[in-house]
RNA sequence: GCUCAGAUGGUGGAACUGGUAGACACGCAGGACUUAAAAUCCUGUUCCCGUUAAAGGAGUGCGGGUUCGAUUCCCGCUCUGAGUACCA
């Protein structure tokens, strides 16, 4: 039989499926590799051919590990809450279940039609309640504990709480909010229940506080950093504005300096650690404190907290009159420098600090500032614009007076909001200061200030009291020690990463696990789990603006029991506290996943202890680089936190990453010609021929296009209007246009893996998009070259069959250039595949079988070896042969990988190239045994040598034995 | 602006540690088979000069350098893509 693809496909995905192929243990005598690959969110359109690339090399991986000798946990599933399916809830009143559930059937029919090898037993659903059961429990974990500084870890909240009791909050070295009260153990147990419950939410690693928020009123939620780019939304593209709320969230920057240093060990791409580290964004420098003219000095010794804290850090708590400003500078030596303060328009003392001669000046600035749009204001940092306040501050080491002004440069949101500006080592701080006239000190010998600022940390300083004459590095720890001992600043490390915003206002996600009482959230009770989400009558809003739970009618807890039945008698009503209305955000569900497929129908656990210790972490992920700073770092947060409260036992959960390339569009062309009054007509030119007429370019679907050529009757059926359209070609053939675009439907350049697996099997597909490139390089599509692959799996499928494609094999011993050729390929293939260049060894892989057809060789010593190398690119054809060859079916997947043996390779003669100034000119054949004297003699006496010497005697002649000879004349 | 990645034939790409640049494939051209087409097979295909062959010259974004020898290493520049954006 010919290589009849769809019936080996369909029959052997069949058989995988109900022999359950690739299910895998969770114990073995085999040492284990897990493989994963970033799980899909199931959109409503499908899978287009850009989508399978990272698929399909992590199933080459894992079926290649498991022809190694390995327990292979190879799982898939679905990040199944999320926008989308919100969206089209709101438009057709479909329940987001209902279309969720749809998606993930057509994402299984394509992902089965490729031939993947999960493990379909353990596929997980984010928005299945018996996922996100243990989504919620986490999140109870995280409510439950507190970041002790002092263990440099997570512990349990009771921990705190047994120390507040004991101690009072003297001694506590913990990451929590500025405004943690001072008290004694007496005064805590003096507190109400309410108040503890207030003060420890300050303290857990999830919590509630009024931030600011990136608020979308399009999509009516709130989005975090990553989701905005530009003061846009990242999807759909609408404004985002800046809203104070009440919000969950993620203590994530207590782990800021582990989640840094976890980089260092784990084998990522450099650029994708590069981001998280920028996101991280950690400066070392100094927070120090500008003592208020007119107030006393104060007595900063007494607060608590601000040390370790990311956020604002202003005054001496509330409700008294601040006396100082703190600000954080990494150029803590540059402080007799300062000539002016900058503060935030949004500054808390703003107000304070403003005095009434100014005070039309300032609100004036601060309403032209709000008026800007984020976009604006980081698209215009050319502009030097601020208002002064009219204070003043005191310079802590010289006492001179330094006046405080407000400017939109400084950011509200990063450091103390607050920055003491040095004119003449910050090019912002010198702009401002020639813009309004302020004084300009140099403070160090070398600087040259002419034209621009000088940051230069070279020479010795100047102006500058005590460290006059130091260089930068003493003068940086005198001024430390100075301040430290006035007890007006010290040594800080700051970090721009900023605690994550964990709620949104919708409904398709995780419910909170949390009720309220008294306008202070608790957990319920774990055995309550999974918190289900309520049924609802729309998808939006409720009238007064709360989020869409707030449409729920039984929407209640009752501690001690049960939840609320709607119409249950009212008896005992006091005791039903509101659940929270926001739900979990899309990154929850995801940030934890890949131990579920551990252990993925448990119970009790989101996983056992046993499958976790066997499994450990993942080896291999690949997914795309757009997760850099979002799924990756929040899940490097959370199994952090797992491992801290011993549920885990890895720091960083996943090993070696890949980042595969994007898959671009490839949109073609075509042009309609423009008549003399500017009309467009039903004729298109050529591409070739577009500069001597007047033409518009038009999008069209490049699945009638091939090689460029349009399929000129398809296009005619392809849109009524064109049914009569007429062509000017070239050479007899229309010629489309070509541009890259991103792949959208509205381009026409969208592929569907489907129609290439119905034309060429999945076999072609895989090894085509392989072929493509190196997997990390972003490319455009190009279906143009697919034949090649099938032609290759067709001329595979000849090496194993007669002329009549009657399947024939013969037991002769092999040749010694079949076995070279085998064992080229088992070392190449070997090779590859651990460095992941698979487009490399799909070009191997034909070459070998150019080789062997021109040998003619059917030995069966030669192809079953070859089968197994191929298997896992071409699972389905190689599983077909495999079993024609007479093995039991199904048993390639754990057949052995082939012993590479180099005495195949072994060559005695070598041709050697001969280069004369390094340009190669000739060959000469030679013993590989022969030494390096005997080789030059011999190349010097060639014939065709002679003739390039001419005569001429060699300056000198370079022998390598084995590779070149180079002759310098 | 800063950070990172990249630039090789008509196209996708290969060359792994400095050692024959262009493997493999597409496309194109020519040929075989065929009444014809499709399919298949064979040959050629970096560019310039040259009637063919030979011979010669140029050549891995641009300009320099190191080296017997550079796509590979170093310096400077241009362009493309990604990330980031007044981070004090």
């Amino acid at each position: 039989m010919d290589y009849q693809f769809q019936k080996i496909e369909k029959d052997w995905q069949k058989f995988w499926a109900e022999n359950k192929t690739f299910r895998a243990d969770n114990q073995s005598g085999k040492p284990k590799y897990y493989v994963l690959d970033m799980f899909p969110y199931p959109s409503g359109a499908g899978l287009h051919v850009g989508h399978p690339l990272g698929y399909i090399a992590s199933d080459i991986f894992a079926r290649y590990k498991r022809l190694k000798g390995f327990n292979v946990l190879h799982p898939m599933g679905y990040d199944s809450f999320g926008l989308p399916a919100e969206q089209y809830a709101i438009q057709t009143g479909q329940h987001p279940s209902v279309t969720t559930e749809d998606n993930i059937a057509t994402y299984r029919r394509q992902l089965d039609q490729i031939g993947f090898s999960f493990d379909w037993d353990r596929e997980v659903r984010t928005s299945s309640p018996d996922y996100y059961k243990w989504t919620q429990w986490i999140f109870m974990q995280l409510f439950n504990s507190y970041y002790d500084k002092d263990a440099d870890k997570a512990q349990s909240i009771a921990k705190l709480v047994a120390h507040f009791e004991s101690n009072g909050s003297a001694g506590v070295n913990a990451v929590c909010d500025e405004e943690v009260l001072s008290f004694t153990a007496d005064e805590w147990k003096a507190f109400s229940a309410q108040q503890q419950q207030a003060e420890l939410l300050k303290y857990r690693l999830t919590y509630l506080r009024e931030s600011t928020v990136n608020w979308c009123a399009a999509l009516g939620t709130v989005l975090a950093n990553d989701e905005v780019k530009d003061g846009f939304s990242e999807r759909g593209g609408y404004p985002v504005e800046q809203k104070k709320m009440m919000q969950w969230s993620m203590r994530i920057t207590a782990y800021a300096q582990r989640l840094l240093q976890g980089l260092d060990h784990i084998d990522w791409p450099e650029p994708l650690k590069e981001m998280q580290r920028n996101w991280i964004g950690k400066s070392v420098g100094a927070s120090v404190r500008f003592p208020l003219e007119a107030s006393p000095k104060s007595s900063p010794k007494e607060r608590t907290s601000e040390e370790g804290s990311n956020s604002l850090s202003f005054g001496e708590g509330r409700g008294e009159a601040a006396s100082y400003i703190e600000v954080f500078t990494t150029r803590v030596d540059t402080v007799f420098g300062v000539s002016f303060l900058v503060i935030a328009p949004e500054h808390e003392l703003v107000a304070e600090l403003t005095t009434p001669g100014q005070k039309a000046d300032i609100e004036t600035y601060i309403a032209q500032t709000k008026k800007k749009s984020e976009l604006d204001r980081m698209a215009d940092t050319k502009t030097v614009s601020g208002a002064f306040t009219g204070s003043y501050v005191t310079n802590p080491l010289n006492g001179e007076k330094v006046p405080v002004w407000i400017a939109d440069y400084v950011l509200a949101g990063y450091g103390t909001g607050a920055v003491m500006a040095v004119p003449s080592g910050d090019q912002r701080d010198f702009l401002f200061a020639k813009h309004f006239n302020l004084p300009i000190i140099p403070i160090i010998d070398i600087q040259n200030i002419e034209i621009e600022a000088d940051p230069t940390k070279e020479g010795k300083y100047i102006n500058s009291d005590f460290i006059n004459g130091l260089g930068y590095k003493e003068a940086t720890a005198a001024v430390v020690a100075r301040l430290e001992e006035l007890g007006l600043g010290k040594a800080k490390v700051n970090f721009r990463m900023r605690d994550a915003i964990f709620g949104r206002q919708r409904y398709w996600g995780e419910p909170v696990p949390v009720y309220f009482k008294d306008g202070l959230p608790y957990l319920i009770e774990e055995q309550h789990l999974p918190l289900l989400l309520p049924e609802i009558d729309k998808y939006l809003p409720t009238e007064s603006g709360e989020p869409p739970l707030g449409r729920a009618t039984d929407w209640s807890y009752k501690a001690e029991g049960k939840v609320s039945p709607i119409g249950e008698d009212l008896e005992g009503a006091e005791a039903f506290y509101a659940y929270e209305l926001s739900t979990m955000p899309g990154w929850a569900g995801s940030s934890w996943y890949w131990y579920r497929y551990m252990d993925a129908h448990n119970d009790q656990e989101f996983a056992s202890r046993e499958a976790i210790e066997y499994w450990k972490d993942v080896d291999l992920y690949i997914g795309g680089s757009e997760h850099a700073t979002g799924h990756l770092l929040y899940s490097r947060f959370w199994n952090k936190f797992l491992k801290d409260i011993g549920k885990v036992v890895e720091e960083e959960p996943f090993k070696k990453l890949i980042n595969q390339g994007m898959i671009q569009g490839r949109s073609n062309f075509v042009y309609r010609l423009i008549d003399e009054e500017g009309k467009g007509t039903n004729t298109f030119v050529s591409h070739g021929l577009i500069k001597e007429y007047k033409t518009s370019p038009l999008h069209v679907d490049v699945n009638i296009v091939e090689n460029e050529v349009l399929n000129v009757n398809k296009f005619k059926a392809w849109r009524e209007d064109f049914a009569d359209a007429e062509f000017i070609l070239e050479n007899g053939k229309y010629i489309c246009g070509v541009e890259v675009e991103k792949m959208s439907k509205s381009k026409f350049n969208v592929v569907n893996p489907d129609d290439l697996i119905a034309r060429y099997g999945a076999d072609t597909l895989r090894m085509y998009e392989m072929f493509l490139g190196p997997l990390e390089q972003s490319k455009p599509w190009n279906t143009n070259g697919i034949e090649g692959v099938f032609k290759f799996l067709r001329k595979f499928w000849k090496l194993f069959h007669d002329a009549d494609f009657n399947f024939n094999v013969s037991d002769e011993a092999p040749t010694k250039a079949e076995l070279k050729s085998l064992h080229k390929i088992i070392q190449k293939v070997e090779q590859d595949i651990e460095r992941f260049s698979f487009n490399t060894s799909v070009s191997s892989f034909m070459i070998a079988v150019n080789e062997l057809t021109d040998l003619k060789c059917s030995k069966r010593a030669i192809l079953q070896e070859l089968v197994i190398t191929l298997a896992p690119y071409a699972p389905h054809i190689c599983e077909e042969l495999w079993t024609l060859l007479g093995n039991p079916a199904g048993t390639i997947s754990t057949a052995a990988y082939p012993i590479f043996n180099p005495a195949y390779l072994v060559e005695d003669e070598f041709s050697y190239p001969v280069s004369f100034n390094g340009k190669m000119k000739t060959n000469v054949s030679l013993s590989l045994t022969m030494e390096t004297a005997d080789i030059e003699a011999a190349v010097l006496a060639n014939a065709d040598v002679q003739k390039y010497l001419d005569g001429k005697t060699p300056k000198k002649v370079i022998v390598v034995k084995g590779r070149i000879v180079n002759i310098v004349i």
